[in-house]
RNA sequence: UGCCCGAUGGUGUAAUGGUAGCACAGCAGACUCUGACUCUGUUUGUCUAGGUUCAAAUCCUAGUCGGGCAGCCA
């Protein structure tokens, strides 16, 4: 897919300047996860970024896992989250790294900071600490373990190293200034003990660096240029620049911080999605209704239209809600050129073609994209019995209704020309099936008198065809911003209780030949996909996202 | 009533002191063997008030509104 064309974001703009001023060989960036849960489309905004930006200016890009916390982090995550940056084409090559990787690098560091003065062992509660850093309009108060000696500090930092502490009993601090009005320069914590095993380092350590004192050294010590993060860590750059300057760090990275994705009908912060997926509101984390990669991969989205969608949202500072429609535009238009089309009848009524020959069938070519003959095209079975979509007949149709009623011609698309001639109903007065005739004349969709038919329409044939469960999905949530709640209501409470549909459906035989993910359209219902689901004789796909329609029903 | 950041149509995003543009969405039309695609047209915008300037979305000041910050989470 072609990139759209987009301006330069101000970040660009800022590698532009220091590039010209000769302060960069080259550039390298970083996704920095942290392996406590699955990557969504958020992620992927910051992935294409990061990538986007090493590859645009031929430097490094590197998929670092943020794992200092060794209660929350699993190798469960680490696997999806690197089948995730794979999937979306963001390759990192050899630059595979853990934060883990650093630790005796940053052990050393905290100590050096100890021998300059400049950190020291903490004795307070986490309950006292908070107390003593003050408040947002308060100044707090200094540790009465501030002043403590260097070597005592050192001597007890090493003791915390060699497990002879409990969780919790000591910390190490940054000696900073706990008046600042920035909460994060207020001597924060830099150890903590925990007791815990490492997803990769094992029990080899019990003292574990906080994500402030990580963070940049990791990016120092992977020569990373330009560290982006999103605005919540704003706050948190002067503390990222003072360890830089405080340390004998091998290179300075520079943090730059732009607004995370949002967009509406959805929720993107990864308590709720645990939530939801704890609590059975959907099946799991790759739920097609989910925002999560996984999630978007089962409904059918391409990596090219989530790149697509990347590049169109734009990047800066402010915060943003992105429209939903523009992700699903992204889709359609990535599939309108590569999906095969094929006919499926989603909610079938039978039409008996009168005058048409009993067991036979008539086979007509129909290509697999009517806009690319090169991608080929399937033969499509015309049988006396076939099913049309129950929505395309109306008994009494209103002035601009392009499909079939009584007495009206339309177009069975690829095949023939039918004029409905009789309804039939149950007693309850329901359609039940139709009757029409066809123009022998018509075959293959055209006539020797060139008379218009206006309406063109999809049918199955009733008996030569696969059997199909089709799952529609709609907006997980009925609102556009499901996080602005009502008092007294939850997120919950605006779950779409029609985000998922559940419909037996009958396809063209071509459809057996249907590969796992393939994507496909059918046509005028929209894009699907084969859901993993799928069995040979029990056919399941996902209904990606509809076409779009200009009809308006009166 | 602390500190930091932000404010351009419905939603995003450009314009870097000199014509407010683009995309999505919406609306109207053309085309059509998908009411799709494509094409054409079109509604809607610089938070407010001062100031600097020949000229301000852009620079300055004040205000208003929105977001973030008091984990031994990231």
């Amino acid at each position: 897919m072609a990139m759209a064309e987009t301006s330069k974001n101000f970040i660009y703009e800022i590698i532009d300047e220091e590039l010209a001023a000769g302060k960069h060989p080259s550039i390298v960036t970083r996704f920095p996860p942290e392996p406590n849960g699955y990557l969504h489309i958020g992620h992927a905004k910051s992935i294409c970024l990061n990538h986007g930006i090493a590859r645009d200016y031929q430097g490094r890009f590197h998929l670092r896992f943020d794992d200092t916390n060794p209660t929350k982090e699993d190798t469960e995550y680490v696997d999806s989250i690197k089948e995730d940056v794979a999937w979306l084409g963001a390759d990192w090559g050899k630059n595979l790294f853990f934060a883990s990787d650093y630790f005796e690098q940053l052990y050393q560091w905290a100590l050096h900071l100890i021998d300059a003065g400049k950190a020291f062992v903490c004795e307070l509660s986490a309950e006292e600490v908070r107390e003593y850093r003050g408040t947002l309009k308060t100044p707090g108060r200094e540790s009465p373990y501030r002043h403590r000696p260097v070597e005592e500090n050192r001597r007890l930092f090493e003791a915390m190293r060699a497990g002879e502490f409990a969780d919790g009993a000591k910390v190490l601090r940054a000696k900073i200034d706990m008046a600042h009005p920035n909460m994060n320069m207020r001597d924060p914590v830099l150890y903590r003990i925990q007791h815990a095993h490492h997803h990769r380092t094992g029990n080899a350590w019990c003292i574990y660096p906080m994500y402030d004192f990580a963070h940049g050294q990791s990016d120092a010590i992977e020569g990373i240029t330009h560290s982006i993060c999103t605005l919540e860590f704003e706050e948190h750059r002067p503390l990222y620049n003072w360890f830089i300057e405080n340390l004998p760090v091998p290179h300075h990275p520079r943090q730059i911080e732009f607004a995370r994705l949002n967009l509406t009908h959805t929720v993107m912060s990864k308590r709720k999605l645990l939530q939801l997926v704890k609590e059975g509101h959907v099946t799991g984390w790759d739920d097609p209704r989910m925002p999560t990669i996984s999630g978007l991969r089962r409904r059918g989205y391409t990596p090219a239209a989530i790149r697509e969608f990347c590049s169109r949202v734009g990047v800066a500072k402010r915060n943003n809600t992105i429209d939903l429609a523009l992700l699903e535009f992204c889709l359609r238009q990535d599939l309108e050129a590569l999906a095969p089309r094929r006919m499926a009848v989603l909610d079938p009524l039978k039409v008996t073609i009168t005058n048409f020959p009993e067991g036979t069938v008539e086979r007509f070519p129909g290509p697999n994209n009517p806009g690319d003959p090169a991608m080929g095209e399937r033969e499509v079975p015309l049988t006396r019995e076939i099913y049309i979509e129950r929505e395309d007949f109306l008994e009494d149709p209103p002035k601009k209704f392009f499909r079939l009623a009584p007495g009206v011609e339309v177009r069975l698309r690829y095949a023939c020309y039918i004029t409905c001639t009789e309804v039939m109903k149950d007693a309850a007065g329901n359609i039940t099936e139709l009757r029409a005739a066809f123009d022998p004349e018509s075959r293959g969709g055209g006539t020797p008198d060139n008379r218009r038919v206006k309406g063109t329409i999809h049918w199955v044939s009733a008996t030569e065809n696969v059997p199909l469960e089709v799952r529609l999905y709609e907006n997980l949530f009925t609102v556009p911003d499901p996080d602005d709640v009502e008092e007294g209501r939850t997120f919950l409470d605006y779950i779409n209780p029609a985000s998922l549909t559940v419909v037996q459906a009958v396809g063209e035989p071509a459809l057996r030949d249907a590969a796992p993910g393939e994507r496909l359209q059918f046509e005028r219902k929209g894009y699907f996909a084969l859901d993993p689901d799928s069995r040979p004789e029990r056919l399941v796909f996902n209904r990606s996202v509809d076409l779009r329609s200009s009809y308006k029903p009166e």
